[in-house]
RNA sequence: GGGCCUCUAGCUCAGUUGGUUAGAGCAACGGACUUUUAAUCCGUGGGUCGUGGGUUCGAGCCCCACGGGGCCUACCA
């Protein structure tokens, strides 16, 4: 059967190219399925540096790209082709090279944004443009759709529901995703060199976990029970510890049921890493590390450029501050893990902060947030944090009432963490039942007992040191950028 | 979740206190042009003004509801 459009219905430019992709038909194909490329834009050019204008090289090669813009004249035609890297280079069609017919047939057919294939020899023109002078061109895949206006910006939501076209358009969106990329290399190497070992854990859970935070829900068929979307891989990362994979990290999606605003995402890219005999000492050498590597891989140092010009300097040592004495500094008053939770209120509403809640840590954290976090410009490790808000932490080594964990904090936004980890199965136990707690008070966020979990803690885990890094926030830093931007695709209603 | 703003041609945007036939640039179509660089010149077409309802002699503009989006605010990384 022969194709039914109904032309009548289609916006006009569509219909015209929906026309033009059948004579195409008619003549050979609007979608060839193979092409006689011999050479890549880019090699083209590299090949070709600095030639003079006006000069024949007598080579030929035959190339294929998108066509950017097309200048018609009469009797010759000019295209600026692109590759998918962004290179351009010019395709020149002549009435005494191609023929009265493959002009016309050019003129006719070819759009803007339509893949084209040209073979001919490389030359520059009059005006010193590099460009090949075809003998002969073929359509390598018709487009039916216009490419929007090349000469205004795309407005955000656009960028974000077309991300191919942003891809095609925009040079900026190109570089953002060469550079997530280059950074996902950096990470695996840093850990490579330290002798860690990349896995893979479930995102479909039985039971969520290793996070405070409110989890996607689906159901499976297979088994008829509701699974979870994963909300950290921690719990499975510590068995694989308990297994012998001394050394694991993972990068893979994490999903949280929760907000969504310029630096929280429902599905974003996380990094933990787990270190037998390490602590969060040395966990924090290593985050230190795996940033500064990544933004001296990337871009050849630790000063890096954001995307409003600024630098943003991520070298040298970062200082770690004590999250009790930094408040106790910035408050004016001495704060411990003692201060009574009715001291505490009196300091929030004195400053006009609104807290309720059961955890003595969470006023400690909510007046942290509010007296010394705004003061943070550089990046800085906040330790030691309360310790009924982090369940699966150890408590510190020395100081009282404090768990080994530690904030990395850039640019105002929390960048890392990391933790000695809590590996006594039965400390481990009693955190769970005071989660459960909280939970049956109503705190949706509160952790379940994970009864495997547990299992696996008492075949003992050795002492570990744990870090967790969020993907997106890290290109974020290293860009400027907001999150939406460092996401290929981000989700969209 | 709460508050404020926004939606007009394929894209980016104008559109007066409610008043004839809703405009521009780019893109498209027809014509001219053998060295253009967002080519240029002449001409032409293209709109359910987010959707549905209401007020009015008359609605792109005013009112209500719904949908998409943005900003601020609260919570989580």
């Amino acid at each position: 059967m022969s194709e039914e459009i109904e032309f009548d219905d289609l916006p006009e430019q569509i219909a015209i190219r929906m026309a033009k992709r059948e004579k195409l038909n008619e003549l050979s194909s609007a979608y060839p399925v193979a092409l006689p490329i011999t050479h890549t834009i880019e090699a083209t050019r590299a090949h070709y540096p600095n030639l003079e204008a006006d000069v024949s090289t007598g080579d030929k090669v035959a190339l294929a790209g998108r066509v950017m813009f097309l200048r018609n004249t009469g009797k010759l035609c000019f295209a600026t082709l692109q590759s998918g890297t962004g290179e351009r280079i010019q395709a020149m069609v002549s009435l005494d090279k191609v023929g009265e017919e493959l002009l016309e047939s050019w003129k006719e057919l070819v759009d803007l944004g339509d893949h084209v294939f040209v073979e001919g020899e490389v030359i520059t023109s009059k005006r010193g443009e590099l460009s090949i002078l075809a003998d002969r061109w073929l359509m390598a895949a018709k487009t039916i759709r216009p490419l929007p206006n090349l000469h205004n910006e795309l407005g955000e939501e656009f960028r974000v529901r077309h991300r191919y076209i942003d891809l095609i358009v925009r040079d900026r969106a190109r570089e953002v995703v060469k550079i997530r990329s280059e950074v996902m290399q950096s990470l695996r190497n840093t850990f490579a060199n330290r002798a860690f070992m990349e896995v893979e854990t479930p995102m479909l859970q039985v039971m969520h976990g290793g996070a405070s935070a409110r989890p996607f829900k689906t159901h499976s068929n297979a088994f008829d029970t509701e699974l979870f979307l994963r909300i950290a891989p921690e719990l499975f990362l510590k068995r694989a510890v308990v297994g012998g994979l001394e050394r694991v990290f993972e990068i893979n999606r994490n999903f949280r049921n929760e907000g969504a605003d310029r630096t929280h995402s429902p599905e974003f890219a996380m990094l933990e890493a787990y270190e037998a005999y390490g602590d969060y000492n040395t966990m924090a050498s290593l985050t230190q590390e795996l940033i500064q590597n990544a933004a001296k891989d990337v871009f050849g140092t630790h000063v890096v450029t954001l995307d409003d010009g600024s630098e943003n300097d991520l070298g040298g040592e970062w200082p770690k501050v004590s999250m009790f004495e930094s408040l106790s500094k910035a408050a004016g008053v001495e704060i411990t893990h003692e201060t009574p939770i009715s001291e505490l209120k009196k300091i929030a509403d004195k400053v006009g902060i609104e807290i309720d809640h059961p955890l003595h840590g969470k006023y400690v954290e909510e007046l942290w947030e509010h007296f010394v976090k705004p003061g943070f410009t550089g990046p800085t490790f906040v330790t030691d944090f309360p310790v009924d808000t982090s369940p699966l932490t150890r408590d510190h080594r020395s100081i009282p009432g404090v768990v080994e964990k530690w904030d990395l904090y850039i640019r105002g936004f929390e960048q890392a963490t990391g933790y000695s980890e809590l590996v006594d199965p039965v400390i481990q136990r009693q955190r769970f039942v005071a989660q459960m707690e909280l939970a049956a008070a109503g705190d949706p966020e509160a952790m379940k007992l994970d009864e495997e979990f547990l299992k696996a803690l008492e075949f003992g885990m050795p002492p570990s040191g744990g870090m967790g890094m969020g993907i997106d926030r890290l290109l974020m830093t290293l860009t400027g950028l907001g999150i939406r931007e460092t996401i290929l695709f981000p989700l969209v209603k």
